[in-house]
DNA sequence: CATGAATGAGCTTTCATTCAT
DNA sequence: AATGAATGAAAGCTCATTCAT
């Protein structure tokens, strides 16, 4: 009889249930994007692939648009805390190591749930919505990669820029990666070779990879 | 009649109107396509920009991917002999001075055809065929520039690893630079930027950009 | 407490409850109608509107259509008492005042729910059991006012068909002024003049109107 | 090869193909939304009824709601002119035999097409510009007939006002007729009463009728 | 060779209705 | 009794492709 009772971290069954349906979506939405694109993702695939009626997926997102949205903002705020812990815990790692763990990362985003960054990047193609998502996204580890940059005190005549191409060249260059399959460089090839590219453009004379 | 390929001699006058179509056709096709991407670009819309009949679109190209395929080809044909032709005639310039000029002209492509680069690298919409494409050119790209770097005699362990690195980073940075507008970075800074970190990640010590 | 309803006896409290929720749908699916018609007017609307839910919709009525169904019969038995209670308390009227209030309460019961109303008369879009009720109020309030005309012994060969004749007439220039707005007549010019054409109808000289 | 030779009436080939298919889904429009309304006349079942693809039908409307704009124009044209010519050539009837041949037109104007006039007087639920026609419409009908009126040199005080009623209450008591089915009035003593009831209107002392 | 009317599978989205809670 | 998440048939509409002319 008492409506709400958040006795527990759990929520209410209803609620629970709710929550239950809109990752299964979410995450059906990711593995059909990635078979086919964004345009070739039908609702109705999505919705069989989550195990739910079309019905229900219009219950909890208003139209397809919707869909990219809330996946692109799920996943990007997981990605944001990720890397923002690891710069947090980088301050005594030598800059060699930071990049090299920072390109690991965005790296592993992109293999992780390559059906999402190809649609994240793909543009233009999906609601605006998605686009800004990204750019804040950008903005923000450039943000914290240029503090950290300052606080190494290194020569750098502006860290913002600095930062903004790494972040710029490593999330291409993953996203690329990830695109053209394993056949070119294995990964850890690839992440060595990107890791001396931003090294040496910072600076460091002799980075010592691995 | 002789169906002689336009390598040589003389085109019969339907053939030659065949070319013209075919042009026409590819040109418009550039132009829909980049209006709203690949997946939203019609065939009547094409053939309609192009100023010929449904029908006659399809008496060129069996399907809608293989427009997608030969307009491809088409643009990396020209874009390899611009390149080609910029590394052959570069033997004298410094390296610092090269990579500008190597970034310049991909930034330039992007630039100047969005339509089709956005389509080349979203990869997973459009045939595969349009992949391949893509592959054979940036691996002619870089022998070409590895072979440059070979002559310059550069302390790089693995040329082909470096160019490879180049074209790739080139290529998705100027993708990246347009997909994003303008509104970051204007493209003279931008394109200093690329061209200071290729130069580092080469080992040239103060590149003199400009 | 006490839930007994005003006419006789008493009823379960439970069943008083019953009887506000079945109101209070009623109620709202008349607003919902209103604002788009019966086929645009979603039972999910309805039940939010009304403060209840989906499932307590169904409880009380088994389909969409018997809601209109219900909804009509509500709304013609009111109208029926109303006019019935006008012809019983005009007998000593003249012909021409009993006509114009007639023709006044007819109007009124289109301005005052044309919801309803246009979908009473816009007839195949629902359930034929409106239809009949539409039909039944009709011929009661046709045959009240054959009584009336026969009792005035005015020189009417059938009063049934004359009665007939005019209620039709005045529903359905009542329900079309009501559809095309008051952009074209005014209210009571309208009154006046089809009161006019029903007094001349009825072989009244010089209807004084008003 | 000349693009165009309309030598005779005959249109080319192309163009009255068009035009029949064009005629084809209007007649099963009508035939359609005859038979469950408006709503429930779906474009596929219209195209069905037509013998043409959905595609088709999309070729020549964009919509469903265009339509029923084009069904209401091209059948309130066709009305229109009939009225037009029973109007003109009536100068020497008398009023009796004009009102009573206006009334036959009208009703026959809704028994011949009832799906038609039920759409286009249920209103308010397609698109304004068939309302819009039904009130030119309306309009010009009503027009011509104070015209008529005039010319009879009868005592009305206000003829436009007059011929305004006239056609509604012939047009909505021929809509409801229609709509009531013939059970309640056959049509010949429908038709006599309604010119009665006009007849009366207009000050006819002893309308002979027939 | 050129044309463009015709095709129809398939897309996104709505909504009356059910049933486990 | 009451709830509201879930259902899925069916709607309006698009577009790659064909083929009679």
């Amino acid at each position: 009889m008492s409506p709400s009772r958040p006795t527990s971290a759990r929520k209410r069954p209803s609620q629970a249930r709710s929550q239950v349906t809109v990752e299964a979506i979410l995450d059906a939405a990711a593995q059909v994007f990635e078979a086919r694109g964004y345009a070739a993702g039908t609702t109705n695939r999505i919705a069989a692939r989550a195990g739910v009626s079309i019905g229900s997926l219009y219950e909890y997102f208003p139209n397809k648009d919707a869909i990219v949205v809330a996946l692109a903002e799920r996943e990007l705020e997981r990605e944001r805390e990720e890397i923002l812990e690891l710069l947090q815990g980088s301050a005594r790692d030598s800059l060699a190591g930071l990049l090299r763990r920072f390109v690991e990362t965005v790296v592993g985003f992109h293999t992780r749930s390559p059906a999402l960054h190809r649609i994240l990047f793909e543009e233009a193609q999906h609601p605006p919505e998605t686009h800004a998502c990204v750019l804040r996204f950008e903005e923000t580890l450039a943000h914290a990669l240029a503090d950290d940059l300052r606080r190494r005190r290194l020569r750098i005549p502006d860290a913002d820029l600095a930062a903004h191409l790494i972040v710029q060249t490593t999330e291409s260059l993953a996203h690329r990666f990830v695109l053209r399959g394993i056949h070119e460089l294995d990964q850890v090839a690839f992440v060595d070779e990107v890791t001396r590219l931003l090294a040496r453009y910072l600076g460091a004379r002799r980075p010592s990879l691995g």
